[in-house]
DNA sequence: AACCTGACTTCGG
DNA sequence: TCCGAAGCCAGGT
């Protein structure tokens, strides 16, 4: 039987290891679906907690965290930091260098 | 079924 | 860089 979208992204996000980032978009592109984003947050709001996934580690296609202040985001970026994440003093992470991207399929 | 909502993204100005 | 508009998707009311 078929996996669902859903699945397949969160299977994804699991595997986003330590110290790296990944986007909406990118994470809904690997998953097959372009323009799936706001599907990532709706399957990291529904279930980050039982499956028990790195949600912080996903941010926006800018490089930034989409959590508001107070809301979040000093959480967010410190669990990020945490992990060796540097954040220049625009709070943006060098996506070139932090975007994770699986190996081969 | 229509309408609203959200940790989105891209494009213009 | 910031803001608004438009496009997209699924779940909740």
């Amino acid at each position: 039987m078929s996996v669902s979208f859903q699945q397949r992204l969160i299977a994804l996000i699991k595997r986003i290891p330590k110290g790296r980032v990944a986007t909406y978009g990118h994470i809904a592109r690997l998953a097959g679906n372009p323009m799936g984003a706001r599907q990532v947050v709706w399957a990291l709001n529904s279930s980050w907690e039982k499956e028990k996934l790195p949600w912080h580690r996903v941010i926006n296609s800018r490089g930034r965290i989409s959590l508001k202040p107070g809301q979040g985001f000093e959480l967010q970026k410190a669990l990020l930091e945490d992990e060796g994440i540097r954040f220049d003093i625009n709070d943006t992470v060098d996506l070139d260098r932090y975007l994770w991207a699986p190996r081969k399929a």
